[in-house]
RNA sequence: GGCUGGGUGGCAGAAUGGUUAUGCAGCGGAUUGCAAAUCCGUAGAAGCCGGUUCGAUUCCGACCCCAGCCUCCA
């Protein structure tokens, strides 16, 4: 049984499908209109731990994340860069995937492009215009909010109350302030499709609408992003959706991630204080930056700076020591490491189940035991997606040392100290740690050596 | 002005109406040629004020503070 925080309604409810052996989710996936930051792989992590998750749950798990590569954002890169549109995306959606999967962060089952699917928008700003939810003014497509009384629904806003163009201005066509653009016109330059209303391109919530209909249906059991897309982007895509489709929900249950921060300020374009994946992959593994984001719960905000990723680095680094010596063998999953992931997707109370087991495992001296216990860790972070490098060659890894300089050197230290010359011994421990390398002496005489950690 | 979260030990961060969170860092010990790693032990906590209760960090109320949203954002 899986617990999941519902957005619409504030709390945690029993996750039921709407089929009993199928899971369908729609995740909101990026813009590609500059390189993929930390912000855009909270979300990705997040899902990929709930969709391993549904699949340990239900026999078929469909979960599509979308790509948005029209967008006027898009446009501007492409002429700051004097690069064609298709350049650019294709270099995004390059380095997302790059990046993902460095996190381990499984494909989704669909991935679709919004350039690919400009029929089905189409269709559907068809099917507002004519059911009256929509109106064409100034060769605009606009939704009429007022055409759909459960507005403001998921966010809790009565649109009344808000300070309407707070931060925009308000076009003077729009019949309400907070009607918002389906389709709009092209110029000649810009990126167009032909459609009844003219030369033009999609406007930014509708693309999700169609795309999670045209793979998911009417209904989807689970839609999920960060937090800021609640309002406008997602009551926006409910209203769009629930009108075009005859009253039917457009989603049951509503999940979002809370937002990154920087020593407490938020993390953002705007505050020009984001970090890049590309970047903190240059001095971290990916998979510390996965334990990072598991590391708090999802819903909450997350403070990304150094110290997070020292700390991740730190604790996923004593899991794989627990490892070290022990091969990969068949193993059950912790029932208690599944329990704090079906209880609303609590990874970390499910990494401290692991570091649990972790020590369990240092603690015993029966062999078997620890075998079973090493099976039984790794099991649990399958589930998280963890764990799942050879621990020996993980120790070493990052080091950019000469890997047969450093067998020698620790064959020698090793000599030294069977001979009984410490000072030797010492000496070579210090050329080593030059090097970034540690050596740790085993009880039976051999030795052991990882990179520094920290 | 409206709306939404949150304030837990040095740090990160969960659970919980009464009992050890966990990890990192600290301290003491074991181990070691010395270390490291590891193990054992140990200290340290709930913004503030009321209320409910035999008992509240946990429930309720007020206050203070922090963060986010109100059509750029994951």
């Amino acid at each position: 049984m899986i617990k999941l925080f519902n957005t619409l309604g504030h709390r945690k409810q029993i996750f039921r499908p709407q089929h009993p052996e199928r899971v369908t989710m729609y995740v909101c996936g990026p813009t590609v209109y500059s390189w993929p930051h930390v912000g855009n792989a909270r979300p990705a992590v997040v899902f990929d731990v709930l969709y391993r998750l549904l699949c340990h749950f239900y026999p078929q798990v469909t979960y599509v994340r979308n790509i948005t590569d029209v967008d006027d954002k898009i446009n501007a890169a492409a002429e700051r860069a004097q690069l064609d549109i298709d350049v650019i995306t294709r270099r995004y959606i390059d380095s997302y995937h790059a990046d993902m999967r460095a996190l381990g962060v499984a494909p989704p089952t669909h991935e679709p492009r919004v350039t690919a699917h400009m029929e089905e928008i189409i269709a559907m700003v068809q099917r507002l215009v004519a059911s009256e939810h929509a109106y064409v003014a100034a060769a605009h497509v606009l939704f009429s909010v007022d055409s759909f009384p459960e507005y403001g629904r998921l966010s809790s806003r009565r649109h009344a109350d808000q300070r309407a163009g707070a931060r925009v201005e308000v076009a003077p066509f729009k019949r309400n302030p907070a009607d918002f653009v389906l389709w709009k016109p092209s110029t000649a330059e810009q990126p167009g499709w032909d459609s009844p209303w003219g030369r033009g391109r999609p406007g930014w919530h509708i693309e999700c609408s169609a795309l999670a209909m045209l793979h998911l249906g009417e209904t989807l059991d689970i839609h999920g992003g960060g937090q800021d897309l609640v309002f406008p982007h997602h009551e926006n895509e409910i209203a769009q959706s629930v009108c075009a489709h005859g009253g039917r929900p457009l989603c049951n249950y509503w999940l979002h991630n809370g937002l990154l921060r920087q020593h407490n300020e938020k993390m953002s374009k705007s505050t020009g204080n984001m970090r890049l994946l590309r970047d903190e992959l240059q001095c971290h593994d990916g998979e510390t930056l996965r334990y990072a984001f598991m590391a708090t719960h999802y819903r909450s905000p997350l403070d990304w700076n150094d110290d997070t990723l020292l700390t991740a680095r730190r604790n996923l680094d004593r899991l794989y020591g627990a490892l070290r010596g022990h091969p990969p063998v068949a193993a059950e999953q912790p029932v208690a490491v599944l329990e704090a992931l079906a209880d609303d997707l609590n990874t970390p109370l499910a990494l401290t189940r692991l570091h649990e087991l972790a020590r369990r495992l240092k603690r015993s001296t029966d062999a078997a035991k620890q075998r079973h216990l090493a099976g039984t860790l790794r099991q649990g972070g399958v589930l998280l997606g963890l764990l799942q490098q050879d621990a020996e060659q993980r120790a070493a890894m990052p080091s950019t040392a000469d890997p047969e300089q450093v067998q020698q050197l620790v064959a020698d230290r090793d000599a030294a100290r069977r001979a009984r010359d410490f000072a030797a011994a010492d000496q070579l421990r210090d050329c080593l740690a030059d090097l970034g390398i540690a050596v740790q002496d085993l009880p039976d005489g051999s030795s052991q050596w990882s990179r520094h950690s920290g």
